[in-house]
DNA sequence: AACCAGTAGTGTATAGTTTACACTAATTCC
DNA sequence: GGAATTAGTGTAAACTATACACTACTGGTT
């Protein structure tokens, strides 16, 4: 393969979109890098993918190192290849986002972990190199995502009430949602284990406490199942007559 | 950046799934292996993201190289980089899909153009590389696709009639759709210029031309819009009591 | 000219889904 | 005991999806 050795001249890298959910807000893990280029600048955690590592290894050891957490939802995006996107060359970089529970993570002894912090996704500008763009990418594939499946539960911690899962639903569709609607819909699943708990050391009416159902959810992807939400429609451009929203 | 000389060691291309529709199946074209390795074997046409040139103009250099076709539908689906993929090296790939109308498809004189062939993707099998699971991964795009966009144009010569647009729907979802409900559904969309014209030398009664309405699509792209089909469901397992297709 | 073969084209009733909307219930704090 | 605060609940109307079968038009055959 020696005619091809100039090709061989590129790195690749992968930028981790962690995202989880607290305080009623999307968060998304920033670095502050220490280095050049962008030097002082919130970064993507990423780094190089060792010769011998697989892509969604490389992914998964990026979140590790940084979050001390395994077994969350991962999912490759997109990949970003412009060739100025690296001041230093030409490097490719594959684009994955990860959801994990804020509650589970503890910050890592590790240099890069002392670095990192939870920053609000709607507030975030002016990131190194491309990674504005990577995140909205990822964060819209995560919109796209909640839609259709229910990967809210792993932002979530273990026991949730109805509300909290739907101000989870209205932070990452930035929309709201109507409460009755959005319980029978959620609830028509049984995808939801009701624990017969309350709340406690609330000031108000203590809310019924949930937990996913693994052994359903399971089911419910192995049958290919999908759903909608459509937002509240109060408050909307009055009378917008919708054109039929469906076509081949 | 000398110290991350090593990861510069890698080599990155671009393959792209190049689909049509003829005879009432979907294609993909594919490029006889003169070479080593899987020299013999089908494959994707693919080649080496040059050093100064951006992903998606290595997607279209491929796709014009071989087709002679440019301002088509391309899109970036998914990064294979697994260790071992390549025999000769660390070989990571980006995958792209275009859809274009085999009507405007001509042989190019290229050398490697020669050896592209149109291949039914449902009898594909035994590709090189990884290069069936890169297939498997655009035509699902596809499918999810044309449920949300009205893709099918793409594929289409500039005038049709609604009995190819159905049977183009039908290869792509793989199922049998209700005639009276798709266009029903396809004429809501107010997408559809019916041309006044009808088919020629044909043994039956002639059906009506419809073209493409190309304004009405930017507008529907750029207000978001999504659709979705459902397939018949004639002869289904009977009474398949629909559990509640939405969750959050 | 009559008929046959073959595909085009059309409407309706039913079931299911989505939407909008407002009051009562339970708890803490004072 | 009352105020404050959030939890929890049902229904009617509009819309959407589905199932389903016959007539219309053309070319080819006799």
């Amino acid at each position: 393969m020696n005619e091809f050795n100039e090709y061989f001249k590129s790195a690749f890298t992968v930028d981790n979109v962690i995202l989880g959910f607290d305080e009623g807000d999307m968060k998304v893990l920033l670095i502050k890098r220490g280095e050049e280029p962008y030097k002082g600048k919130w970064a993507l955690p990423g780094y190089f993918v060792y010769p011998n590592e697989d892509l969604d290894a490389a992914a998964k050891r990026v979140l590790d190192e940084l979050t001390g957490l395994r077994n969350v939802y991962l999912e490759q995006v997109k990949t970003f290849g412009t060739v100025n996107r690296h001041p230093f060359g030409r490097v490719i970089t594959v684009a994955y986002f990860s959801l994990i529970k804020i509650s589970d993570y503890a910050i890592q002894a590790s240099s890069i972990a002392q670095k990192a912090k939870w920053h609000s996704v709607a507030r975030v500008k002016d990131l190194a190199f491309d990674h504005n763009e990577i995140l909205d990418a990822c964060f819209n594939r995560l919109k796209w995502l909640i839609r259709s499946r229910p990967v809210g539960f792993e932002l979530l911690p273990p026991k949730f009430t109805l509300t909290e899962l739907q101000h989870l639903y209205e932070a990452i569709l930035e929309t709201e949602l109507d409460k009755r609607n959005f319980r029978k819909k959620i609830l028509s699943m049984n995808l939801l284990i009701d624990l017969d708990e309350t709340q406690e050391g609330v000031a108000h009416r203590p809310a019924r406490l949930y937990q996913f159902d693994k052994e359903k959810y399971e089911e419910f992807l192995a049958e290919g199942f999908s759903f909608e939400l459509k937002e509240s429609k109060k408050k909307e451009k009055p009378s917008f007559k919708k054109a039929s929203p469906s076509f081949p």
